[in-house]
RNA sequence: GUCCCCUUCGUCUAGUGGUUAGGACGCCAGAUUUUCAUUCUGGAAACAGGAGUUCAAUUCUCCUAGGGGAUGCCA
């Protein structure tokens, strides 16, 4: 690269044919002397006619040994290194491909880039690479260090802990825009907001209000943020993000009716949902074909008393003309009393005829959003069951 | 080892030289309720420790401890 060539000719960069057992003995040497670790420089005056046969060297950024670099960085504020700290980075490696450390600064500055804010990991980073800036002539960029998240038990994020991509989180049921909040919540603050939009985000996010100190992921506080922008989402943009799931689950591509049943339904399900998962886990009786399969607690209701009165009510939801949440409220109420019921004693059983299952929205809406020939239907098959 | 950074409830955080140290999640108790949730009310819960500056320190300074990061011919 001409970069380093240039450094070369300046006599800022040199050759260097150290070995690798070298470098070893140097980093072993430097910290049993307590002094600070790295390349000792022995190559750095030495003229290249004194290299060894069969070595190709690299070359090495001849950096400042006294004094010091201070970084002004827009979050940790002024950092100073000393630069005997810092020792001579390679630039480029013997079969001269640059290293990371030039390329980003040549990238970076050949792109124009104006202002960079990464992990803290890349603090000491930041020290080397203004040296370089320096060298060059060049103006270093605005830099910001933010500090790292840590995983729930406090270490440090790795691929088996939970530092996972994106669609890792998208995969456990996290929708974009809570993801987003919780994340920008972690470590920035703006006074006492918890619940941030996006486009507030952007409009009120700035580096000054961003903590020094890492944080913990904390799953308890993203599920509650999530389970809250779920229930503010829209009805059909919930039903568009469940469809995959539903449709996995029922084998095949939903139909329009079954798209627009699950929509109709949503309102009562997202209530109750803290992740996309749970969601279309409780979205799935409506799609069921009959008849449905119960599970433990709801068979466990259906005893032949209860059976007796679903199949009661069933007659009644048969003289019914309109299929309105009113006139199917009214039904069951005057039912339960017929039965002399209290109305849990009722719609619980209904619940599991309905639904499979015990936990659904309400009562009245599942009836109304299934329609009257589902409704009856699915209580007539229980009769048939048992 | 060396260098750098950090430290307010369990967690994420607000905050000020004088506050009952605030909010959120979680937790506990209660209310509402057709299940589960939601919602509502109340509660327990923190300034890491030690010096110093000051009339007064959670807030300013120093030290200690603890935590994190960096120490590659990786990015």
């Amino acid at each position: 690269m001409e970069v380093a060539n240039q450094l070369l000719n300046d006599g800022k960069a040199y050759y260097c044919y150290a070995s690798k057992e070298e470098l070893a003995e140097m980093r072993d040497t430097a910290r049993a002397e307590g002094r600070a670790p790295g390349y000792d420089g022995r190559w750095r005056d030495r003229d290249p006619s004194e290299a060894p046969a069969g070595v190709d060297p690299v070359i090495r950024f001849k950096s400042p040994n006294e004094g010091s670099i201070t970084i002004n960085d827009a979050v940790q504020g002024d950092v100073t290194i000393q630069n005997a700290q810092l020792d001579d980075l390679i630039l480029l490696r013997a079969d001269r491909t640059p290293t990371y450390m030039l390329s980003v600064i040549v990238d970076d500055h050949d792109m124009g880039v104006t202002d960079i804010i990464r992990g803290d990991d890349h603090l000491t980073n930041a020290a080397r690479q203004l040296q370089l800036y320096a060298a060059l002539g060049w103006d270093a960029p605005k830099m910001a260090h933010i500090p790292l998240i840590h995983g729930p038990d406090g270490a440090k994020l790795s691929k088996r802990h939970g530092a996972l991509g994106v669609e890792a989180y998208r995969d456990m049921g996290y929708l974009p825009e809570a993801m987003r909040n919780y994340l920008l919540r972690l470590g920035w603050s703006h006074g006492d907001d918890e619940i941030i939009s996006t486009e507030q985000a952007i409009e009120w996010f700035n580096l000054e209000n961003i903590g020094k100190s890492a944080s913990r992921f904390d799953f308890d506080k993203l599920e509650n943020l999530n389970g809250t922008y779920i229930r503010n989402a829209d009805d059909a943009y919930l039903t568009t993000v469940i469809a995959p799931y539903l449709e996995e689950y029922v084998g095949n591509k939903l139909s329009a009716e079954q798209h627009l049943l699950v929509k109709n339904a949503m309102n009562g399900l997202k209530e109750r949902a803290k992740s996309v998962i749970s969601l279309a886990e409780s979205s799935q009786f409506l799609i069921a074909e009959r008849p449905l399969a119960m599970d433990n607690k709801a068979s466990k209701l259906l005893t032949a008393d209860a059976i007796q009165i679903l199949q009661r009510l069933a007659d009644r939801f048969d003289t019914l003309t309109e299929w309105t949440k009113e006139q199917i409220e009214e039904v069951v109420r005057v039912s339960a009393e017929a039965e002399d019921l209290k109305l849990g004693k009722i719609a619980q059983p209904l619940r599991a005829a309905l639904t499979g299952t015990t936990v659904s929205p309400g009562i009245f809406d599942v009836l109304e959003v299934l329609g009257k020939e589902t409704s009856i239907g699915r209580i007539r098959d229980v009769n048939i069951d048992s």
